[in-house]
DNA sequence: ACATAATGTAAAATAAACCATACATAAAGT
DNA sequence: ACTTTATGTATGGTTTATTTTACATTATGT
């Protein structure tokens, strides 16, 4: 599986943001709605161009959504 | 090969940088020269922990180095 | 009780990132 | 002339991100 060692806070972001649903997100970025579970559960990091996405849909930059490092849950 | 949208600043890094060369770079972010190669081009994005490594390798934020938009030429 | 909406989980298929190898070119030094 | 170093380019293979589909669960509303 090869350790994923990029952290995030999507599903934080999303309940401070309207309630949004992980489908409303989904579509706003333009994946399904399984790519963001994904993320939220830490399956994987995402492509940088998602990443820069999620970030410009929350309104913040993308280094206060995701994080690099040994600590998978900041 | 699907568009990529995200450019980045990296051949300019490595001349600032004691003239780093592709090898050396790749060496220190734990890829091979062909990825460094592609990035340059923009054949694609990297993905974001690749991302990371780089950033902290420039020890520059990451949105420094990789910008997301319709111009890819920055 | 029934329907609907949000989430969890899982597995197979496709697309994109990345590797490995190889060869070519141009510049710099000896 | 020869060697070395940095870079460009190409191709086939592996790994990882993402899609598609499907079904289960929990909560909410009627």
């Amino acid at each position: 599986m090869g350790k994923n060692l990029v952290g995030n806070h999507i599903r934080k972001l999303r309940f401070n943001h309207d309630e949004m649903t992980q489908q409303q997100l989904a579509d706003k970025v333009g994946v399904t709605r399984q790519t963001i579970v994904a993320l939220e559960k830490g399956n994987y990091s995402p492509s940088l161009e998602l990443a820069f996405r999620i970030a410009h849909t929350f309104n913040l930059p993308l280094e206060e959504i995701f994080y690099y490092g040994e600590n998978t849950k900041q």
